[in-house]
DNA sequence: CCCACCCCATGACAAACGTCATATCCCTTT
DNA sequence: AAAGGGATATGACGTTTGTCATGGGGTGGG
């Protein structure tokens, strides 16, 4: 009886440890190989070539939804699942473009971790179905790429000059962008519109 | 010979079973409890007196830092180790001065938990040394309570108005302790404001 | 009792912010 | 060719924010 082959990338080693031990208690899961970023991932993916990759969103070095893409493409043998803390219509819309085929919470009971492992192994989906109508009605992106750029940097305290002036803009093309975000998410203000874009995975 | 009773607090299931597994793979440790928030992990501790409780700080219900406090005080024989994504140096002091005797990172490698366990179960301290040493040099929280209040509301996107109709003050009030609480932090704006203090576990 | 330190308030001013109208340029789709 | 949309800019307007000076009241420690 062969085990299904898994690679796990988080960048808590404390988690990635846990998580581990956590598989390895399956009689029919082998933990062949961790990561701490999204780089490592891919060299540890090319490495064992495992049947899973099980792999956190927010990482340093390489994103899980960049590295979700990259592996799809490299190594198309491998299937992705997502682990993350976040239910973020955005993230799930965007792993499931890049070929992801589980998103998996990480506020689900810890038994459903092998069983989510051992469905994308055979080649089924796996989507957390509340996450899957809320990404549904929530409605795609409506943020331009610079809108993103910018509201960005004001949910980090940025002013509107300082923001001009990082991207080369003038301080008024800042702010009508500003302006238009804050309208399109129904927002009140700048902060309001970042924490909500946030929320939603838009940023 | 007798294992290390533990009690683990984490609000994530996911992360929290794995915990358990991970310590459980100890042959001188043994999980008898688990909590997915504080008032769980109150009572919890309260039926099966451990020698250890195992809390993340950020959890629903109870705080683990108000938690280290209650066991602290109703079941003195439980040693509190706080397990945190969060390397600010007011959770720490915080979380000592609420009687915690581990304050350990999530970062660390999971090789670590284990043994920080141990040796929180035989009266020493552990505590993260470069967290300490910033905890040292960042200095106490400088932010009164109604700073603290406002700021808060603040970095949630309200604005000074609205933070003055929910806290029963002028609206100039509101302006001021922001003004004070930005100088003290030498931030910028309420935006940076927020998150340094946030960054700091001041928030 | 006085001093320090919260708490709360007002008024005034400059700077930053949010909105709107308007305009050009460029690219893609119809 | 026309229409749409994104990127960029300007000017003008009112609102919000940040600062400062200056006041009042409360509480606790020396």
């Amino acid at each position: 009886m062969k085990k299904i082959q898994v690679v796990v990338a988080e960048d808590q080693a404390m988690v990635l440890g846990a998580l581990a031990a956590l598989l390895e208690t399956e009689p029919d899961i082998a933990v062949c190989g961790r990561a701490a970023n999204g780089r490592e991932a891919l060299t540890a993916v090319g490495k064992h070539k495992p049947d899973v990759l099980v792999t956190d969103i927010e990482m340093p070095e390489m994103t899980g939804l960049t590295l979700a893409g990259e592996v799809k493409e490299r190594y198309p043998q491998t299937r992705v699942m997502i682990l993350t803390t976040f239910a973020r219509p955005g993230y799930l819309r965007r792993a499931l473009d890049a070929g992801a085929k589980g998103y998996l919470l990480k506020d689900r009971p810890s038994a459903e971790l092998a069983d989510a492992v051992r469905r994308v192994h055979q080649g089924l989906r796996v989507v957390d179905p509340d996450l899957a109508l809320e990404a549904w009605d929530s409605g795609p992106d409506p943020l331009t790429e610079r809108e993103r750029q910018i509201l960005w940097r004001a949910g980090e305290g940025k002013s509107s000059g300082e923001i001009a002036e990082e991207l080369h803009l003038s301080e008024g093309t800042v702010r009508n962008y500003l302006s238009e975000a804050i309208s399109k998410l129904g927002a009140s203000n700048r902060v309001e519109a970042a924490r909500l874009a946030r929320s939603r995975g838009w940023l």
